[in-house]
DNA sequence: TACATATATTACCCATAGGTAACTTATTTG
DNA sequence: CAAATAAGTTACCTATGGGTAATATATGTA
């Protein structure tokens, strides 16, 4: 084992830091917003922040970031709006976001949203994409799908 | 969607707290305690500081918060070993580890520890047990294993 | 149109998690 | 045994990410 490998949290978050443009915390606030933006087309910092379950200056702060990294268009007092880049990381977001959902509701989870929100931001895009091709995979073989369902009900309480 | 279930990285944290004595970072020194101590019975500062890639004020200070939960007992400039408590904790999360880095190989990924030690921190409980659950369903289940590296195969520069 | 209310911003705070520099203690070496 | 070296601690720093309180601005209402 090649010990130079391990880091703590914050030293492979490093380590990603030139591939990874966002914090964990900002890729919440875009996916929040895109979610909302597709929709409505804008988005208000009170309802950021309902939406979020943050106060408003800590939205007011996310946006200002945000607006630097010309995600977002935003003037003081006014509406959140996604720039063509914005909406682009908004639908990588969502759609990393739905392929890790699909896949938790595949291992049998009732309640994937927390867990979908935690892990998401912790795999790489290398990860991803076998992610989403282990989805693809069960939708066209659902025998697979049928099989690890009984095993899972002989082994629930084997563990 | 029930809206009010969105929150933030911190506060999806913060809802978890009663369930977590230890913080990310925190499970990262007591996976690496855990791992050199069932060799060594003992480490050092400066060996964990090593082992991480941190400083060894940070290891220091870590070490302290360790010590204040009773995983590991300590005494200034000595050595650092693990309580009883400290290794049915290491053990449970060198477990983790394992049965995350399982499933990631299997998905295929060439290189794993990073998006492993990523990704175990962000897991319920009930994830991982699923996720065990899973990792024995494709033991026991070889042609699976079979099938999905034939799809992959086929599919590999399908995204 | 003035006042009330809602939204948003700013200043200051705390917690976590790393760093460096300076210092203390332990160990090694000549 | 004294000096050198290594290991470890402490003080102070930065960054991130949330909060509250006070303040500023926008909107609604009578």
């Amino acid at each position: 084992m090649d010990n130079k490998d391990f880091y703590t949290v914050r030293g492979y978050q490093i380590h990603k830091k030139n591939e990874k443009m966002l914090t964990p915390s900002m890729e919440d606030y875009m996916e929040m917003i895109y979610r909302v933006c597709r929709k409505n087309g804008y988005i208000r910092i009170n309802v950021l922040a309902e939406r979020l379950n943050v106060q408003a200056p800590s939205v007011s702060r996310v946006v200002e970031k945000l607006k630097a990294r010309k995600l977002i268009s935003y003037e003081k007092y006014g509406v959140v709006q996604l720039t063509d880049k914005g909406k682009q990381v908004g639908a990588f977001l969502l759609k990393r976001h739905k392929a890790v959902e699909a896949f938790l509701k595949f291992l049998g989870l009732q309640e994937t949203l927390m867990d979908t929100e935690m892990i998401e931001h912790n795999i790489s895009v290398e990860t991803l994409k076998k992610l989403i091709l282990f989805n693809r995979f069960i939708q066209s073989h659902p025998e697979v799908l049928t099989q690890y369902h009984e095993f899972l009900n002989k082994n629930q309480d084997r563990l």
